[in-house]
RNA sequence: GCCCUGAUGGUGGAACUGGUAGACACGCAAGACUUAAAAUCUUGUUCGCCGAAAGGCGAGUGCGGGUUCAACUCCCGCUUGGGGCACCA
């Protein structure tokens, strides 16, 4: 019998579906094991090899825990709004729900090919109603609730009002307004509108005008992870900055739960640096220095109080508030020229060109010490939304403000003596001040606390602690996505309580007027005064692992009972793409849902792997220029040509298919080749894997060649999970060279049936429990090439031993069955053992088979390996110097001399030093 | 500029806590079977030198130092690929 794969995976596939094997049941006397991969979102792309890299190894680690006796839930679903399906509507009039659907179809013919384990009777859609139900309520929670700083937790804001109603704000400052200060008399005297608009300051998710990415080609805006360098990370369109009212989540008052959460999680170091870096946190004090000549004072934010004697001018954004106030009249014109200058730039000019700019606003500030006239300057290079929009500036500690002074011939004191050259600036915490009055003599690090303390007693400063995470942006002018539950009436934002508020249909996805979205063009829609922006692409996706831990419940995002069961996702896999956006919100929606107490964890990822990108290996032809002759790579530099991408398919290594490559396309059927040693050789370059660079390898032709078995070991085989790597299928045969071999272990062409019953031999077991060791060890660490290799090992050995002993044959399977499930359960049953090889407990290693009486030690002098010596495990040191004496081989390399000492690591080596 | 991460044969990679570097696989070479091809199997394959061979000697994990009986692994200083952040005071 032959190892037909194709009609043995087909077999497997239908049979699986057929009884439900991979259907989850929420049994609680089990021991729960949860393995999510992020949802993909059903692009029209189709898979290529990339794509299945992190499915294949959660699908491996999830059939795994399974044979350990683990209930385990491994469920897929799909992130089905959002922007590029209603680009794609734009452009073509198709309706994303439809455009969606067929992609989803096509997407899971390509998944069903690989044979993964999924739950598919768990599936969902973030797009449909009955998801974005909850979607929906769970906003309405955020908007009820808000952020309690004293107990550190989300609340309903029910309580709040109770607490205005006896205590105005006294216990809880406002979060969207520090100023705001107001007692119950104050409370009690406020309208209806006035109040709303009080609690809307203090929501978890709260509507508010604010500078926000405005992408005009996009017709919406974008948060901030989705601007990469000025330009929208989707399209590559430019940004501006706009004021608009908006939604938003305050995300930013979980700053520090989030960065605290961080160190009881197992992410990355470099997932991790990448969060810490977004929320940004600094600690400061916010200074305050008076206007000379007015009642004014300016409060400037700097981390640095200790260099206080070094301020040599402060500087404003030139939005800042003050700047209308305290330019004298002979400097109005220059100001207000530098204001309308700055407008004019784009934030992306700003990026890309990063000038030194700036303008003397003629106003001067009081030094708190010294009392000395300080230049007050507004740039563009002090942000207004930082901080307090305003600096003191250090030239001689600080790069920028150095290289202003410099630009604006601005004289720069110096504090730090000799570490301070005139060259640049150095900004060190460990010199000794100088010219720095009572700090002389002090470390610049021990000098921040004094100098802030002197402050605080001087009633003109605090500590402060600054992030650099904004409130996330929540709306968006689109169609495509979950529909706010709110009513706006008499312009107060009202919750509609009856849920699912439903997208309704459109035939126009146009934007409607005044920057809204194309809902504010569905007349019934407006007519009840609905909100007509839609959330973003991260609101279905903050929360869907909770969802499938109870995907049908009507009644509940999910019951506490369920989630409680399930609990945390134990190994989340996905791309390093999703750092600040998704993984943050995510984290931020399960504390506050957590807070509200409707589950009862905090972090939603116990693990999260990312497994690195596979990027395409291009292939290039070099055409002569004006010709239809093309010159192969090593003859290419004595004629002018243009490089062109050709398919990775028609190229062999890097040998052109000529044949192959008159018939890809018409305008190359006459083309002509200048050949070397009569091949025509392609360049070749690592790209990302994209059709237009025709360097895609779609994953349907390689397991309809291979088979689905070769195709997820040999993806797997090809490295470490987490590292970024060109595909190449060369090696894909040796993958495929295994699993025939293994087949031959069972079945022979001509004998047929291979396998005996008798009792395995010791060096058969010890075979055997020496794979299961390292098979199981290399699993659990995540290392799956290296358990390819082990199969491969093993198979060898038991093929050398000639062993077919039917006991060992069928353990090996068990072991083969998250690598290679079908080719496993096929022979699985040809041996005629019970059940489904699924639900098969995994072998038990028994040490003993390992145990070994001596072990060949390699002998060493001076580190350099000499020799190897048959050595007794239970030998003491003496005896193995006793052994060293009297080794021919060992007295040899010593030459007769006498050796310092032996050392001896039992298990590993010995070290004779001489 | 700052932070993270990697660099090992012709190639992908292995070496987990410092303990025989190059497992496993690809490729290549030679051979067996075959009319031939495919498939399969066997042997060899880090480099250099010596040897008919068995084998031996030396060097070797990006570069230069150091610690150690012993370094791919730890420390210091560079070179370089990849990723992230970037006027955040």
């Amino acid at each position: 019998m032959e190892y037909n794969f194709r009609d043995i995976e087909k077999k497997w596939q239908r049979t699986w579906t057929e009884i439900g094997a991979y259907r989850v049941s929420n049994d609680f006397s089990k021991p729960k094991y949860y393995v999510l991969d992020m949802f993909p979102y059903p692009s029209g792309a189709g898979l290529h090899v990339g794509h299945p890299l992190g499915y294949i190894a959660s699908d491996i680690y999830a059939r795994y825990k399974r044979l350990k006796g683990f209930n385990v839930l491994h469920p897929m679903g799909y992130d089905a709004f959002g922007l590029p399906a209603e680009q794609y509507a734009l452009e073509t009039g198709q309706h994303p729900a439809v455009t969606t659907e067929a992609n989803i179809r096509s997407f899971r013919e390509q998944l069903d090919n690989i044979g993964f384990s999924f739950d598919w009777s768990r599936e969902f859609r973030t797009s449909q109603p009955d998801y974005y139900k909850w979607t929906q309520w769970i906003f309405l929670e955020l908007f009820n609730s808000y952020f309690d700083r004293k107990a550190g937790k989300a609340r309903p804001i029910a309580g709040l009002e109770v607490a205005f109603s006896m205590e105005g704000n006294e216990g809880a400052p406002c979060p969207g307004n520090e100023s705001l200060r107001f007692t119950s008399a104050d409370w009690a005297g406020y309208s209806a509108r006035e109040r709303a608009d009080i609690l809307m300051q203090y929501r978890l998710a709260y509507c508010g005008y604010g500078e926000v990415n405005w992408c005009e080609a996009l017709g919406t805006v974008l948060a901030n992870d989705e601007v990469i360098n000025g330009l929208s990370e989707r399209g590559g369109y430019p940004v501006v900055k706009k004021k608009l009212r908006q939604w938003y989540l305050r995300i930013t008052e979980y700053a520090d739960r989030l960065l605290e959460g961080l160190e009881r999680i197992q992410f990355s170091e470099a997932m991790k640096e990448m969060q810490t870096n977004w929320i940004g946190k600094s600690f400061g004090a916010n200074l305050f220095f008076n206007v000379a000549g007015s009642t004014d004072r300016l409060e400037v934010y700097t981390t640095r109080p200790d260099t206080i004697f070094g301020v040599d001018f402060l500087v404003l954004a030139p939005e800042h508030e003050l700047v209308g106030r305290i330019v004298p009249a002979d400097h109005q014109a220059a100001v207000s020229a530098y204001v309308d200058y700055v407008n004019s730039r784009s934030e992306r000019e700003r990026m890309a060109e990063k000038k030194i700019t700036g303008c003397f606003t003629g106003a001067y500030a009081v030094h708190p010490f010294t009392g000395a006239r300080v230049p007050i300057w507004i740039s563009e290079y002090v942000l207004a939304g930082y901080g307090t929009g305003a600096i003191m500036a250090v030239p001689c500690g600080d790069e920028r403000d150095f290289r202003f002074a410099q630009h604006f011939n601005i004289p720069i004191t110096n504090i730090i003596g000799d570490a301070y050259t005139g060259e640049a600036a150095n900004p060190t915490k460990d010199e000794v001040l100088s010219n720095s009055d009572f700090l002389n003599g002090t470390v610049m690090r021990d000098a921040i606390g004094v100098v802030i303390e002197r402050f605080e007693a001087m009633g003109i400063g605090r500590r402060k602690v600054n992030y650099k995470m904004r409130d996330a942006a929540f709306s968006r002018q689109r169609y495509w996505g979950e529909p706010f539950p709110i009513q706006w009436i008499d312009g107060v934002a009202t919750p509609l309580h009856d849920l699912p508020l439903e997208l309704p249909f459109v035939e126009k996805y146009g934007p409607g007027p005044e920057g809204e979205g194309p809902l504010a063009n569905v007349p019934a829609w407006t007519a009840r005064h609905l909100e007509t922006n839609t959330m973003p692409g991260y609101a279905g996706s903050s929360w869907y692992f909770l969802r499938y831990m109870d995907p049908h419940n009507a009644a509940a995002f999910c019951d506490r009972r369920l989630s409680d069961y399930w609990n945390q996702v134990d190994l989340y896999i996905g791309g390093t793409e999703h750092a600040v956006g998704h993984l943050l919100y995510s984290r931020m929606w399960t504390k506050a849902l957590f807070d509200l107490e409707y589950i009862g964890f905090d972090e939603p990822f116990k693990r999260l792997v990312n497994q690195g990108m596979i990027q395409g290996s291009s292939r290039f032809v070099y055409r002569v220029r004006g010709t239809n002759r093309y010159v192969s790579l090593g003859l290419k530099d004595a004629y002018e040509t243009d490089a062109l991408h050709v398919d990775v398919n028609i190229v062999d290594g890097i040998e052109l298919d000529t044949g192959a490559f008159r018939r890809w396309r018409p305008e190359y059927a006459d083309a002509e080749f200048i050949l070397e040693d009569g091949k025509y050789l392609c360049g070749s370059e690592v790209e990302k894997m994209s059709k237009s660079k025709f360097n895609t390898v779609n994953p349907n032709a390689l397991v309809e060649r291979y088979g689905a078995d070769t195709y997820r070991m040999y993806e797997m085989f090809l490295g470490p999970v987490e590292q970024s790597k060109p595909w190449d299928t060369k090696g894909i045969e040796g993958v495929h060279r295994f699993l025939r071999k293994l087949w031959r272990l069972f079945y022979d062409e001509t004998k047929g049936a291979l396998w005996t019953s008798g009792a395995a031999t010791p060096e058969e077991l010890k075979v055997l429990h020496k794979a299961i060791k390292k098979i199981e060890e290399d699993t659990e660490r995540f290392s799956f090439n290296t358990a390819v290799s082990a199969f491969m090992i093993l198979t060898s050995e038991l093929s050398d031993l000639d062993c077919h002993k039917k006991d060992v044959l069928s353990q090996t399977l068990i072991l083969l069955t998250p690598y290679a499930p079908h080719v496993a359960e096929e022979l699985w049953h040809q041996l005629g053992m019970p059940g489904s090889i699924l639900d098969a407990a995994y072998p038990v290693l028994n040490p003993a088979y390992l145990v070994e009486s001596s072990k060949l030690y390699p002998i060493a002098i001076n580190g350099k390996t000499r020799t190897e010596l048959d050595i007794a495990l239970d030998a003491s040191q003496a005896d193995i110097e006793a052994l060293i004496r009297s080794n021919e081989v060992v007295q040899k390399w010593l030459d007769g001399k006498p050796y310092k000492k032996v050392v001896y690591v039992p298990g590993r080596m010995i070290n004779v030093v001489v």
